[in-house]
DNA sequence: TTGAAAGCGCTAACAT
DNA sequence: ATGTTAGCGCTTTCAA
């Protein structure tokens, strides 16, 4: 009714070969037009969309990948659980895939081992996409696939071989020591850290950042505190913590970690800031509304996924010219409330 | 190395015609022990898997798509902000349709609308998707493309025609309804509702659902607040009720808002729960570490997906068999510390 | 239980 | 600027 695009429930669906009988060319022209190829007259190229739009024609994307070699998607592999970091990452990814002109598919792998890789990138290479993006992936173990298509890690060094590979960062080292020395800056004497996972390579960049701001101020480097990127880790971490009056900076590598481990502080006894100051690591705009409001590392997820899609959508068009590099993402440290001077009496 | 399947860099990837020859037997037989179809000798098989093994073979999606013309893969129109809900419902519809041996493809639609909702469907309709899966979709507008695959609705009656249409909900009114039951049971006089943008289903259901627990009660029915889902939209509505003392007890559509409302109430000097109490919506686990810990309605979104991607490879594999009925999701609201009675002077 | 032949709908290579 | 021919790698008949 709208698009003129009306058959019968029944009627197969129209094929390029029916475009071209109605618009009066041949299926290579008709194929022209569909691919912005050159060397289509104007007339042809209107009266091909115009028979297209009339019998509703949709390309058929798996005739297309089997004739060209090539499906014009991109497949992610998503270390996906609910939180805010690796969800908004993955929005950005999609956001930037489509405007590439790409479609996009997704394999999770909530364990993020090694063996959890490899099914999912067998999988996307089964499903045939021309390139794969992996996120913040482990560090241990091997990966016993070898991608021929062109592979985007964001956040990591390349965990494992590819015909070709590239990277691109969230300046998650910048990001840590810089809030590493917002607190150091503030006078603290020295900061602990409630790291994630080890596994991640997120967890290895922070915890690096965190030790290079302290040794670059000559402090003292205390034992890591183990989280697992849950609140619920990171209040265990703060209840443990809550008794040695002698700790009065944290950095959380993970913005809900943070909120966990300032209620266990609170619960303690122990005040937010006066007491003890926290940073998170993230920027999850919720963060602006809890109590204290939190003092984050805000990582620049949107500008490194779409530095990374562009990257890896030049890869895959022209493996042979060099991309332009990759501009790093500007360190962000959003100072909220929940960062102080350390206490005047520090025992 | 590992799994004995190297071939040098340049050659062509194996096709099944190789594996057919290294097994000695004919193509049709390989295509019958890849689709696990009957009438194959177990040594047909054996040879079979170990010439696909040793070559390193991989089937190609995109033929045979077109051989058969069905993908099995499954595309899902996401409404995707990078909050809580949708991000987990995301999730766990990955989980669900990898568990049903389905690719995913995702298309987003950041605002949702009719167009974006068309937009997203076309795409996925070209790629070849065997079913699509819309989640809490727009109320109001026309989408103008009727899928002729099984759509399945999470949380939503159908909002478009398709050939086959299924639904799941979510039990978003009864837990609106509890929320606010639980928050008259405590003895306040009436509740109000920090609504979701209007032309979304989900805020529609926790308005009805709301609105009926204070019919129940014969309890007076407050004018709306407004919010967008967004911490930033809750704190706004909070410093807008602060100074109204009558309000006692509020009822947000989402987390993040009840988030934001109680920060800009405790800014303005009210109490929460003794001044007010605040029912949150959605059940994000962070919820019990905020301050106070956050009285939530937990939404199902496991179960949903779950029973959702089960109707709708139901529907895609079996179009004439009715599915075993769905069953509803219990209704679960989490009793924290953001909820009490109301003060004893109600002004 | 197995195989031979004929496409699926499109693009690539080579005309014209 | 346009058309013709020959596949892409698989599954579907249908026959054996």
């Amino acid at each position: 009714m709208t698009s003129g695009a009306e058959r019968g429930a029944g009627a197969p669906a129209p094929r390029s070969a029916d475009v071209a009988r109605v618009a009066g060319v041949s299926r290579k022209t008709v194929s022209r037009v569909l691919n912005n190829e050159p060397y289509v007259s104007d007339e042809a190229r209107r009266r091909v969309l115009a028979a297209a739009e009339k019998l509703g024609y949709r390309l058929n994307h798996a005739a297309r990948a089997l004739a060209s070699g090539r499906t014009r998607s991109i497949g992610v592999v998503a270390l996906g659980t609910a939180g805010y970091g690796t969800a908004s990452l993955l929005v950005h990814i999609e956001h930037a895939v489509r405007d590439a002109g790409y479609a996009l598919r997704i394999v999770n792998t909530p364990d993020g081992g090694p063996d959890g890789i490899a099914g999912a990138l067998e999988s996307l290479l089964e499903q045939g996409v021309d390139g794969i993006v992996v996120s913040e992936p482990i560090v241990e173990g091997k990966v016993q696939v070898r991608p021929d298509v062109p592979v985007l890690f964001i956040g990591a060094p390349p965990a494992f071989t590819a015909t070709r590979t590239v990277t691109v960062g969230v300046g998650a080292h910048d990001l840590a020591r810089a809030a590493t020395e917002h607190l150091l800056d503030l006078g603290h004497a020295t900061v602990h850290h409630l790291a994630g996972p080890r596994r991640w390579y997120a967890t290895r960049d922070r915890i690096e950042g965190w030790q290079a701001a302290l040794a670059a101020r000559g402090a003292h480097e205390p034992p890591l505190l183990n989280g697992d990127w849950s609140a619920a880790s990171g209040y265990a971490a703060g209840r443990a913590l809550a008794s040695d009056t002698s700790v009065t900076a944290v950095f959380a590598a993970g913005d809900e970690m943070a909120i966990g481990l300032i209620h266990a502080l609170r619960e303690a006894g122990r005040r937010v800031p006066q007491d003890i100051s926290v940073v998170g690591f993230d920027g999850n705009p919720v963060c602006a509304y809890v109590s204290p409001p939190l003092t984050t590392a805000r990582q620049p997820f949107e500008a490194a996924a779409r530095e990374g899609i562009r990257l890896l959508v030049h890869t895959i068009e022209q493996p042979d010219t060099d991309p332009p590099p990759a501009s790093d993402p500007p360190v962000e440290l959003i100072v909220r409330g929940s960062t102080a001077p350390p206490p005047p009496l520090p025992r």
